[in-house]
RNA sequence: GGGCCAGUAGCUCAGUCGGUAGAGCACCGCCCUUUUAAGGCGGGUGUCCUGGGUUCGAGUCCCAGCUGGCUCACCA
């Protein structure tokens, strides 16, 4: 079997390296290792002669004859191992001279530093922890081929520490989030993924089939229908941070699963929501980026609060000099703004083409944008005063949306005749489960949803939200 | 799905007008007991993405395909 895998030289080397161990005797993937942290070695944890054990990869290695150097690296940092053959036994010295780089080694020894200053230990016992079968890429130009950082991301985290911090960071952030909804006294809730009717966002849904119950399903679009069924069951504040599934086009900003977080709380609004948005936002700018300069391409992005708020046709307004809403001639008007309008799209669909199309790529400082029209809005509370326009903002930074809110609409009845209108009358696409919930008396409620990719790439000005998800979805290998 | 661009050694890349494949790192051999992008001497390890075509001759030109990037479409 493994013979039937073409290999380069290098590879073949290093699998007689291993047949070569185990005929000696010596195991070439080992076992639990009792170590320390690099970093507990290092700045003020250094003392001359003191023990060490340390484990980690081998990522450099100059030979002398009689003694060798290792950079050793773990997840906490870097140290150089110093092998000397008149130091250590026999056994160990030859160890260390059949490491290639790449391989995981324990090492144990004593530290000191050498003339230059650097954090040594000078071992006196190695062993190989695992092998590594394939040269790793090139240590100074590292790893740059965008399809095998992506295909192979455990080399691109290997060997590029700047991926290693991105994804250290957005653990961070989602850390963060939850003990910002905690500590306001939200509980976390899981929700389907799997659900007979794909509610609550208009994207096209994956579908799957459950075997035993005989039953198409579909991987959820958003969560949102069933944490508003928790409102209705007496949890006042919830949230979920999961994954939605979306069978729409793969581009820089969409990936077919995406993170998002979603948050209801009983008795608020879309205003609350808003000011949750930004409290969560500006606090994970605090913790995670301690405070530093976000950018988006050469602009600075300013977090300072408030946040700019405008209404969906003034943005439109102050961006093209066109008040569409006064405008007979619209569809013309769109077309000659290079906006693809089609004939049956309605006057706010244009609107809102036009919005995506020169106004969303300028919204770089974070901007609630609001007045959205309650028939793109299915789901919100309309305005007190104007039934026309929905309670509702969505929140743009860095040129794109970042979250979602409005005030939930909680009347049955009206909900069901907005589901039908958008079902264009197809009872079978109404979630009447849903509505029947509601039936039951749901508190009036603000919802947010943050797309916690999107707000990673903002937060650490990635272009692509591939940097952000450590396994985007690419087309398998021919 | 459309348009544009890219694919050469394990990695990062060069390759002129179409003339028979090249650099650094890595690797192999020899030397070297404080090096750190160690050093010295010697060595090129290749399905030039794949398959066709043009040509005396193709990494290079043409066609088709694969994968990726950007972009448009799609995506409340």
């Amino acid at each position: 079997m493994e013979e039937d895998i073409k290999q380069n030289e290098q590879s073949e080397l290093r699998k007689k390296t291993r047949k070569e161990l185990i005929g000696s005797g010596i195991a070439p993937y080992g076992r639990a290792f009792s170590r320390s942290p690099i970093r507990e070695y290092l700045g003020e944890n250094f003392a001359e002669n003191k023990k060490a054990r340390v484990a980690g990869r081998i990522r450099a290695k100059r030979g002398h004859g009689k003694t060798l150097f290792m950079d050793l690296f773990d997840q906490s940092g870097k140290i150089q191992v110093y092998v000397r053959k008149d130091s250590i036994a026999e056994a160990a010295f030859s160890i260390a001279e059949k490491t290639d780089i790449g391989d995981i080694i324990g090492v144990e020894g004593s530290l000191f530093k050498t003339k230059t200053g650097e954090v040594t230990v000078i071992a006196d016992y190695v062993e190989m922890l695992a092998k590594s079968l394939h040269p790793l890429p090139e240590k100074w130009h590292g790893l740059k081929d965008v399809e095998t950082r992506y295909r192979q991301r455990y080399l691109d985290l290997i060997v590029n520490s700047e991926v290693r911090d991105t994804f250290i960071k957005r653990s961070l952030v989602i850390k963060t989030i939850r003990d910002h909804l905690d500590s306001r006294g939200f509980i976390e809730v899981e929700t389907p993924m799997m659900q007979s009717m794909a509610g609550g966002a208009a994207a096209k849904p994956f579908k799957t089939h459950h075997n035993a119950l005989g039953i198409d399903l579909y991987l959820r679009i958003a969560p949102e229908l069933f944490l508003k069924r928790l409102l209705v069951g007496g949890f006042e504040k919830v949230y979920e941070i999961n994954r939605n599934f979306r069978n729409e086009g793969i581009s820089r900003r969409h990936n077919p699963e995406f993170t998002m977080l979603e948050v209801y709380e009983a008795y608020s609004d879309f205003s609350g929501m808003m000011e949750l948005a930004e409290n969560i936002i500006v606090d994970i700018h605090k913790k995670v980026n301690a405070g530093g300069v976000v950018r988006h391409n050469d602009t600075e992005i300013i977090l300072d609060r408030p946040w700019k708020r405008i209404s969906l046709i003034e943005s439109v307004k102050n961006e093209t000099g066109v008040d569409f809403l006064a405008e007979k001639n619209f569809m013309q008007t769109a077309d000659k703004l290079g906006v693809k309008v089609e004939t049956e799209m309605s006057k706010w669909e244009v609107i809102n083409k036009v919005f995506e199309h020169a106004v969303e790529p300028k919204l770089i400082q974070p901007t609630f944008v609001v007045d959205y029209p309650s028939e793109m809005c299915p789901l919100s509370k309309t305005k007190k005063d104007n039934p026309d326009i929905a309670e509702r903002f969505e929140l743009f930074m860095a040129g794109q949306e970042l979250a979602n809110a409005y005030s939930e609409l909680n009347d049955p009845v009206e909900q069901k005749e907005r589901f039908l209108e958008q079902a264009k009358g197809d009872f079978l696409k109404v979630d009447i489960d849903y509505v029947k919930s509601l039936e039951y008396g749901m508190p009036p409620a603000g919802g947010l949803g943050i797309g916690i990719d999107r707000l990673i790439m903002v937060l650490t000005s990635k272009e692509s939200i591939r940097d952000v998800i450590l396994f985007p979805q690419l087309k398998p290998e021919a």
